[in-house]
DNA sequence: TCATAATTTCCTGTTT
DNA sequence: AAAACAGGAAATTATG
């Protein structure tokens, strides 16, 4: 059984720490994580296999013992919680600088799933892109069994965007099963991984075959655009007529719309249907008429990132 | 859980 | 005639 994120129990940042359940104390260390940028293994999470009411008690030594240099911030940003109902985000951000080690990118490893897909590796692989990504470093949490704390809290799944399916990430080389949609969002940071996968600054994303692929993060619009922006690597599927008005055509129409189903996993995508999305675009102003032209396209005010000088 | 965004699917009609 | 374009309508799929 998969446990989704607390929806009916509230959010953690909704309850009072006293009343935080185990799964909220994790929530709770996640976001620190996030906000603070650490690396995933600065927190021991077995350490913290503790409701709201336990945690409360701890003491700063507690703390330390339990998260090393961590522990410090860990207790006084719930000091913080304890006394302030409130939490808004800013309010994490930590005033304590934690020092974390981070690996060295392994080269090795990295050439280890080149070959996968290439339009997928150039589209979205590229380092620039996932060290400025704020979402592509993140991986879900899927807690399995039955409704309590998995055991081991050092097993996660990650999300990438980017990619068809999936990434399995996991740092203590155990594995986990992902089922249904999970919904914690953490950043992790490993220093070694098994088999397919890559290091992108110190974040190691592992390809697990067992999982499903699904779509996320990246919408049509979005996709075209990254094609557009490596034509290197991808040559003849799309072409852009005027890179500064925004304005681009379809080369091979039929193997963009492939494509895109192989994103989403729907091998049954086709130009006609892919056009059609393309042409709720206009509405929203994501892209703009251009008229009398076949298979050509304009971006939109509400484009973005399509501009050779943007970031 | 239920609403919603973003497609996906299907379709009829028009244009190139 | 074939391939695109236009949109309406309804279904589907994740997500908050």
């Amino acid at each position: 059984m998969t446990v989704s994120s607390g929806f009916f129990g509230g959010q953690w940042h909704e309850v009072h720490p006293q009343y935080w359940t185990k799964y909220q104390v994790w929530e709770w260390l996640q976001h620190l994580l996030d906000t603070n940028q650490l690396d995933a293994s600065c927190i021991p999470f077995q350490e913290f296999d503790v409701n709201g009411e336990h945690l409360c008690s701890m003491s700063l030594q507690e703390f330390t013992r339990a998260a090393g240099t961590a522990g410090q911030l860990l207790y006084s940003n719930l000091q913080h919680l304890k006394w302030n109902g409130q939490c808004s985000s800013d309010l994490f951000q930590s005033t304590h600088n934690v020092i974390v080690k981070t690996e060295q990118t392994d080269p090795s490893v990295m050439n280890t799933w080149k070959e996968e897909n290439y339009l997928y590796d150039t589209s979205y692989g590229s380092t620039v892109d996932l060290l400025d990504s704020k979402t592509f470093c993140r991986a879900q949490i899927s807690m399995t069994t039955t409704g309590h704390l998995p055991v081991d809290l050092h097993t996660f799944a990650s999300i990438d965007p980017g990619f068809p399916r999936p990434l399995f990430l996991s740092y203590d080389g155990t594995a986990v099963k992902q089922s249904g949609t999970s919904t914690r969002i953490i950043t992790a940071r490993i220093s070694s991984v098994s088999g397919p996968g890559r290091f992108f600054g110190g974040t190691a994303l592992q390809w697990d075959s067992e999982l499903q692929p699904y779509p996320r993060g990246t919408h049509l619009w979005e996709f075209i655009r990254d094609i557009l922006l490596n034509p290197d690597k991808n040559p003849g599927l799309i072409k852009w007529e005027d890179r500064s008005e925004g304005i681009f055509r379809f080369l091979k129409s039929e193997a963009v719309a492939q494509l895109w189903g192989k994103k989403k996993n729907n091998n049954s995508m086709t130009y006609e249907k892919l056009s059609r999305a393309m042409r709720y675009y206009y509405k929203r102003e994501i892209l703009e008429r251009v008229d009398g032209r076949r298979l050509v396209y304009k971006f939109g005010k509400n484009a973005r990132g399509w501009r050779e000088n943007e970031n």
